[in-house]
DNA sequence: AATGAATGAGAGTTCATTCAT
DNA sequence: CATGAATGAACTCTCATTCAT
């Protein structure tokens, strides 16, 4: 019996990325990303039961990717104004560094059909455990999460789509930080 | 004669719309649009020269028009308070009447293909322009317009999209405005 | 407005039975039937659903032949000897010189999900209220009518699929006509 | 370990008899067939060189179960009038009991690639042998074998494949019986 | 202007079969 | 012997678009 090649898996997903990312969703059809990572059409069906599973699979481990990293930045013994920029910061630098990875979940987050196939509660959870233990202490002011997250991220994310808008983007980024430390902070 | 014309253009916008709300871009196919729209699919080649510019224009018609709400509610005869209020809440209004073409707008905006053929510049310009006039007023905080942006329209427009997670979303609302105004005036 | 090919549809059928008869039901793909039509895959979907209401109903469309021209060879006014003999010599006719439509409906009647899409009641309809007219006349035997169908048409049909067993296929005929009429005649 | 694998080979036969029966001889795939049979499809390679081949030889077998049944419930001693109503009954009987395999024969039987590889001659010597005997010895009256095996088989087949449109499948198969005994005995 | 017919190209998916273990 | 992985070919069907009226 042959074994599984996980090699061949990765290929299939990052070719899906590419895809979707320089041509859209309607681009990445299932012979191209065959084509791209090298494999048979059919090939694709012995890791995915579908086309809408393989995406919402591949979405979801790149939207876990995400928050593991931000994860990975913070730390709970942070000041409180380190806290706030380490959780911009990061955000910011993996949607630079994972740019492809970034614009793909971007792009698949406003499709209907595959949003709903994410579960963001649980990897944001880390995160917001730590916020709420920054609020009791009052460092942080008290929000409610919706709005937190509302606020940290949204913007941040606003600027690593809209990069080239910005003259010099470590300026831009700086003063989103200080903007949000002004509003978070005590 | 020309309300007749005029009426099938309509009901073929409107059916696009609505098929790429409800099955995402991959769903609204030429054939289910003209179905939809209860006319031929040649039909829709005498209006678009294909599917792509047929998309854009609706597009670009839809993003006009968000953003032409927005201006009407605003006044510069607003205090600055009443400003922001009026420009976070008429962008939420818009969402939650407009839900089909917010989506719609949401969707495209994030298909690379798509995006690159809107000028978000000239529709924002007298929104902008206004904002200029309350930071020289020295009522408005003077950041950059990109961050000034970021922070007024990403958080709003996140909330509409996630309106399911608030308890209370008219609460939200008015927390999300009182989070603004704390950072944006003096 | 370009107008419907009917001649075109009558190719596609043709193509379909021809392929059925020579492959059986797996070899007559859909590609395989335009082809041999000299259509366009496509185009065969201008005129069916998809491929399984196509199949049953040129199915149906076949069956119904085979009665039509059953009841097109008898008459009220035939003795009742006369009566057997058109009707089993009309069915081996039939299938003689229609060998391809025959053999067709003989395979598709032996798929159940096909067989289930045809209502043979209609068709038998008419001549089966001759029979029961025969039968009040106290020509022939009354019987159950699902008997007299088994042994009126059963019997030719396995005739015509197995002409090759006979010597004589004429000779076998007209004795299998002579066995019906001892059975059904009074 | 003989036994295993003689279990897996007749888990195959029966899982493909149930699919064909159930879904037409389209459905019936290899993955499909093994998975049904709880093996890998390429366990199914082991046994039978191709698909054609392994149809074939089921058909082929699955033909000679019912010809033997017949046999078994038949008898030289039987007066003319028991032994028509054995041959009918016990042909009615298997398509009952088994109706899988009835309906799989049948289905087999009409597909022009499959009934070539099948050889009835074999299996019906023995029965025919018989009805040589009961005709030599004047008690049926004497046609042709083909006639005989139309009059004998087809109607029992068609009445097995349309139980539904019975009233009273009992009733149904005693008038049948009697037909035949009032039209081959003296 | 408006349309249903028509289509080549390509969509997603499954096929029977072979490979490597 | 037995298997899951792998695949080229083929499957049904839909695509965006054009044609003929």
């Amino acid at each position: 019996m042959r074994t599984r090649d996980y090699d061949k898996q990765e290929r299939i997903k990052e070719a899906m990325i590419d895809l979707i990312l320089k041509e859209g969703i309607n681009g990445a059809s299932v012979a191209k990303i065959a084509k791209k990572a090298n494999v048979s059409p059919a090939t694709i069906y012995v890791y995915y039961e579908n086309k809408d599973e393989m995406l919402s699979e591949v979405f979801n481990e790149c939207a876990h990717r995400s928050y593991s990293y931000i994860q990975e930045c913070i730390d709970p013994k942070m000041s409180g104004k380190m806290f706030i920029e380490a959780l911009i910061r990061s955000a910011y630098e993996f949607a630079l560094k994972n740019e492809e990875i970034f614009s793909f979940v971007e792009q698949c987050s406003s499709c209907p059909t595959l949003s709903e196939s994410v579960s963001h509660s649980d990897y944001s959870k880390y995160v917001f455990d730590l916020i709420h233990e920054y609020q009791r202490k009052k460092i942080l002011k008290t929000y409610s999460d919706t709005n937190v997250a509302a606020v940290l991220f949204a913007p941040v994310k606003f600027m690593a789509m809209n990069r080239t808008a910005y003259k010099d983007t470590e300026e831009g980024l700086a003063e989103l930080i200080s903007m949000m430390q002004d509003l978070l902070l005590y």
